[in-house]
DNA sequence: GTAAGCCTTGACGTCGGGGTCAAGGCAAGG
DNA sequence: CCTTGCCTTGACCCCGACGTCAAGGCTTAC
């Protein structure tokens, strides 16, 4: 398979495949003629890249996940380097989440303020 | 005021500052001898950015803050220009925090999986 | 033979919010 | 007079994950 079939079959672009080879996740065996040939090995570690990707997870981060793949593993998360990038990637999008959940809370509450004068008069109303 | 003074009075640089007015939200005067001259209101309108900034605002979707104080308004968000962006602004992180709480608990259940490989079995030892 | 449609490498552009020089002007103190 | 410490503009650098040419090679179809 060639680097467009591939990149359609995975729904990326040939532009990606190439800059994921550029960085040494994806190399690509080549044909006499200097082509890229892929195999469906290819679009199983590149379907795992993609899917982190989805997920938010940086390049590098995929790297453990291919080598997973690649080492022989059935599933890219079957090795402990892999648990160790979740377990990070969980921790990183606790502290995020925390971050912008405090966030949305202030300007909620800074609109509820701006849109309704009256509550800066201390709430006594109530 | 000078620009030194002024950014450190507000935490941060010169070539913060020079970026602002690049971009055209806090324009400068200049003295006789081209050094740019600020007052308390322009440290007022700065802090107004810095805040938003804080926030996770653009810098663009402080503008209409800034013009907002610079039209008169005590507050920045005296503005109905303001409250939009607020609003736009909890729409986006609602999407964003949704999304980020979907990906964890994927990963989540993924870590699950891949820690305790009998669950992929079915269960059926509960 | 030539046009179409693949492929190759190389190199520059994008976006945001500045960081980091470089070369030079202005003001004050010793 | 010289140094120090401000200030000025201009210009390139950074990150990440590619997009977008450009110039050329291979293969197949007509």
């Amino acid at each position: 398979m060639r680097i467009g079939e591939l990149a359609e079959r995975a729904g990326t672009t040939t532009r990606t495949l190439r800059y994921y080879e550029a960085r040494g996740l994806l190399p690509a065996r080549r044909d006499a003629n200097g082509y890229r040939d892929y195999d469906e090995r290819d679009l199983k570690l590149l379907r795992q890249i993609r899917t982190l990707q989805d997920f938010g997870f940086d390049l590098e981060e995929t790297r453990p996940f291919v080598e997973c793949l690649r080492a022989g593993h059935p599933e890219g998360d079957a090795c402990p380097a892999s648990l160790a990038v979740y377990r990070r990637k969980l921790d990183e999008l606790d502290a995020l989440i925390g971050e912008l959940q405090a966030v949305r809370a202030q300007i909620g509450v800074r609109l509820a303020l701006a849109e309704d004068p009256k509550c800066e008069l201390g709430g006594q109303q109530w």
